[in-house]
DNA sequence: ATTATCTATAGATCTATAGATAATGC
DNA sequence: ATTATCTATAGATCTATAGATAATGC
């Protein structure tokens, strides 16, 4: 009955007792933003007073900054799988199909984490001065998009691409906006889209194909490359 | 030197004030969402005291709420336009080309107001209920969502698409993620995005043919029907 | 002794309202 | 008389700090 009384405050180091308070802050400032969250929220999210976050951190401000690093240190790359592909088609395809499957799945990047948080997270920055997006997309896709510009402009050497491109810079963007665009309809409760796909591997299929046929792509490559329970495989 | 004082206050009608307070506190809602605009920012923009707001709507809230019914109303929609167009594959052409132009472009739609504070109003929701959003989305695009189904299917029996399609509905809304993920990469300062590509006719070119050769349509029926000069004429 | 933590609170700001005042229209 | 508008302010909340207290580690 006098329990509550009998709790004493639990004593951590200060190093991890800022990593916890970056931890519970990230899914508050994902739901609100940064105007959209107060301290006392903060605080009671870490289970600590309002007072301890600002020994660690000089401001609510500086924490929300420190957040986006904290993001853009965990935010997992693919780098080194994508490094190892050779500059072909098939490649090709499986870039752009291991995007799609990945965003549209939901797949939990971190364990921890829910992945629209990050999601939650660039948008706000894109309402605000666009800098932490710009980050996020540089280190999560950069090495991505080269590599896609890569096969494709191989695909083209191979004949597997015929027609005339203006640029190939633009093609990994705009597969990245479907992706992209595709996450942040799904960010609020609301069901905004109705692709008329119920099966979600179906969906992935039909986004990776419309991304393929936008680049280009042959209908004899797609037929020769284009099995989805091999472009899974790396 | 006096006039300061001598200046009275300028009186105008109850429901032409609550629309200037509407039109005043669209762009900073738009730039700060809810959270992140005051009462006094409000009232400084209208140039009326916080207090004539609080006649007009009971809460800020509920300003916000009317902001986006204001927004619904006022946003211009070409239903007329499209649903005048026969189903066949240059009206397809047509409808794509528009909508990435009319985005991509930049146009004012409206005379007064900057296009960009839609995108936002509407993106703040996607962080929101989302209820915002789709009614818009729906109330600007649905008909033109239509269309372009109607337009696939005619588009098929012509011959100019000929692989198959699981459903037709996704096609017009991964047109839509494109434009609308360009848009929203537009909303801060920063330069989020290169193309590649500096000429803004060929970026709307690109995007077109990227959108239109991901939904199927043949090399042969773009060579026939794809030319951007003949795309804007309705 | 040092470090982690809390309580208490200052000072600013924010939302909203009460009540006064002045312009308008009959 | 009615309507539009303001000034002043209440009351809540928010950010941030000062200073006290208790746990830890030497």
């Amino acid at each position: 009955m006098m329990e509550a009384l009998m709790i004493r405050k639990k004593r951590i180091s200060g190093e991890a007792r800022k990593v916890q308070i970056l931890r519970s802050a990230l899914p508050l400032f994902a739901k609100g933003g940064l105007s959209g969250t107060t301290t006392r929220e903060l605080s009671n999210a870490a289970g600590v007073s309002e007072a301890l976050i600002y020994k660690h951190f000089p401001s609510k401000e500086s924490l929300y900054e420190e957040i986006q690093v904290f993001c853009l240190n965990k935010a997992r790359v693919n780098n080194d799988i994508l490094l190892g592909l050779d500059a072909n088609t098939e490649n090709l395809m499986k870039c752009i199909y291991f995007a799609v499957y990945t965003v549209l799945n939901q797949e939990m990047v971190q364990e921890d984490m829910d992945d629209s948080d990050f999601h939650r997270l660039v948008v706000y920055s894109l309402l605000e001065d666009g800098e932490f997006a710009f980050s996020f997309l540089n280190k999560t896709c950069q090495i991505w998009r080269e590599k896609i510009e890569e096969c494709t402009i191989a695909a083209r050497e191979l004949g597997d691409i015929t027609i005339s491109h203006k640029s190939t810079t633009i093609f990994p963007w705009l597969v990245q906006h479907l992706i992209n665009c595709y996450a942040y309809k799904q960010l609020s409760e609301k069901q905004l889209v109705d692709y008329g796909i119920s099966d979600m591997m179906v969906l992935i299929d039909e986004f990776s194909l419309f991304a393929l046929r936008g680049m280009g792509i042959n209908e004899a490559a797609i037929d020769r490359y284009f099995h989805p329970e091999k472009l899974l495989e790396f």
